[in-house]
RNA sequence: CGGGGUGUGGCUCAGUCCGGCUAGAGCACGCGGUUCGGGACCGCGAGAUCGAGGGUUCAAAUCCCUCCGCCCCGACCA
């Protein structure tokens, strides 16, 4: 257990971010380079993570299956644009058992093609559809450059993938996908994000189109949480996903594909943590309430751990955890649960004893605002309606901080400032060179074409040139 | 992959330039005691083939050569 402070954030972000990760034992690097460790306290995150999304893919009518690690190389190829967009970043299998193998197999960058081979088998007739399957699992890409649960070279994640019979439905569930991540985001996670499409430089390699939501972390840069892409035909052509319709003509089927990845918890660390520490949001977080008993001495301990027990038994419907240890100060296990972004902690002692009290402290306030003492009566209610407050406070608090940080440039020099510190929604002719030109000068990219507020006429801020619709600009993770 | 930096107990570092006793410190860890409503203190203790390999030397953490890892900055990405 370390005791120093963390470095503030105002003065190094990024070393703030890599440790705070590791302190509160979310993390730790694995010995193979770009590698992470995912320990308890991160994993118990991501298992709440999964069941918010999985109870909203399973209400949304889909099923979870398991495909392959490993793919054979050809199948990557089948895609002209995803194997280009793919083949710098694979890791391929040469050899197994000793042989080398007749043909490589590659280990999963993500499933679309062996996914698409699976459909092409399966589906026959309109019958069939549509398929709308999930896959919880992990993939590997081959980064160069490594944050711990930003970018690895393995990462967890869910990656749903469906068949329909036509354009319209195929962009429905698009578009279906993309509300329930952003549902996810912003009512679990009270993460405030930006849900649009992307351009077409950033889209996914092998997409018609893609969507993301996109959060702006406490530095102000922007991180991609969570996509969801149109594949029109384009893997049903590669794999030959044909159907037959009503008027027994056969067609080639329309399919999607969306995930989201261990990434987001990223996304949760860098939208509410502050200078002591990780803020879960009360939803997600893995512990809700921790209990930290008070006392002096023995005499005093006789008297405070049955208040306490009783309280833990008032208290059961909560993710909660009673901070026993006898070997550290109360004052280290503030701080200590603090840091791991605990969203509340009841202080019980001699003097609540006495009055029949507990004292109460927010995770999101900190110092004595935070505070209160409350009667233990009722407390469960009392409880419950605080983490309420919690949540509504944090997704508050992060909605402000965004929307103070997003200004619409007058003309291209103000772009340029604005991105330096916060993001830029300005028109956009639509035009690969003005999207280029804008992370040639500034380094920001495109971050989305929003769904909302993003339309309406206007004049493109890098070339002048009419522009139907807005986007928003910033340097990114 | 290019440019820069760095490797010394679990962590952060001193020592390296100018070779020389048993390689130090703080934190963390173990034991004992006093503490305990915002990161306690005292005492004792355990823990290191100084990134790896080779060379020079009576003697190498320190000088020379080779290799490797990690970090930062750039080009690619959920």
């Amino acid at each position: 257990m370390t005791e120093e402070k963390l470095p503030l954030r105002s003065e190094n972000y990024s070393e703030w971010y890599n440790q705070v990760i590791q302190r509160t034992e979310m993390a730790d690097y694995a010995p193979v380079r770009g590698c992470m460790v995912v320990r308890p306290y991160g994993w118990a995150l991501w298992e709440n993570i999964q069941q918010a999304l999985d109870k909203r893919f399973k209400a949304t009518g889909h099923q979870n299956a398991a495909f392959p690690l490993f793919i054979p190389m050809s199948f990557l190829e089948k895609e002209k644009e995803h194997v280009e967009g793919f083949s710098p970043e694979l890791a391929v299998v040469t050899i197994g058992g000793g042989e080398k193998l007749e043909e490589p197999l590659v280990v999963r960058p993500t499933s679309e093609t062996v996914i698409g081979y699976m459909y092409s088998k399966w589906i026959k007739s309109y019958r069939d559809l549509p398929v709308l399957i999930n896959q919880w699992g992990n993939v590997v890409r081959w980064e160069l450059r490594t944050r711990l649960f930003l970018r690895t070279l393995e990462f967890y994640w869910q990656e749903g993938h469906t068949a329909h019979a036509t354009e319209q439905e195929a962009e429905e569930e698009t578009r279906r996908m993309l509300d329930v991540y952003t549902d996810f985001a912003v009512n679990e996670a009270a993460v405030p994000v930006i849900p649009g499409m992307k351009s077409a430089t950033e889209k996914f390699a092998g997409a018609a189109r893609s969507y993301t939501i996109e959060a702006m972390m406490g530095d102000t840069k922007a991180l991609q949480s969570g996509t969801s892409h149109n594949l029109g035909q384009n893997f049903a052509r590669a794999f030959d996903i044909q159907y037959l319709d009503q008027n027994n003509a056969l067609q080639y089927c329309w399919t999607t594909s969306w995930g989201l990845s261990t990434r987001f918890i990223g996304a949760i660390i860098m939208t509410h943590g502050d200078d002591q520490g990780l803020k879960l949001p009360p939803r997600l977080a893995p512990i809700q309430v921790v209990i930290v008993p008070i006392y002096k001495n023995d005499e005093e301990r006789g008297k405070v751990i049955p208040v306490v027990e009783k309280v833990q038994q008032m208290l059961t419907e909560f993710r909660l955890k009673v901070d026993d240890r006898t070997e550290v100060t109360p004052g280290f296990k503030f701080n200590h649960w603090e840091m791991r972004g605990v969203p509340l902690r009841i202080e019980i002692g001699p003097k609540d004893v006495e009055k029949g009290s507990v004292a109460l402290a927010r995770r999101d306030i900190p110092g004595r605002d935070g505070k209160q003492f409350v009667s233990q009566e009722g407390l469960a209610a009392v409880v419950s309606n605080l983490l309420k407050d919690i949540q509504a406070a944090m997704l508050e608090k992060a909605r402000a901080f965004r929307d103070a940080n997003i200004h619409e440039p007058k003309d291209y020099a103000e772009l340029n400032t604005i991105v330096q510190n916060g993001w830029a929604l300005a028109h956009w002719c639509g035009s690969v060179d003005c999207e280029a030109r804008v992370k040639e000068d500034t380094k920001a990219t495109i971050r989305c074409i929003p769904l909302e507020n993003g339309q309406g006429k206007g004049k493109c801020i890098v070339c002048g040139q009419p522009a139907e619709q807005k986007a928003y600009f910033a340097k990114s993770y």
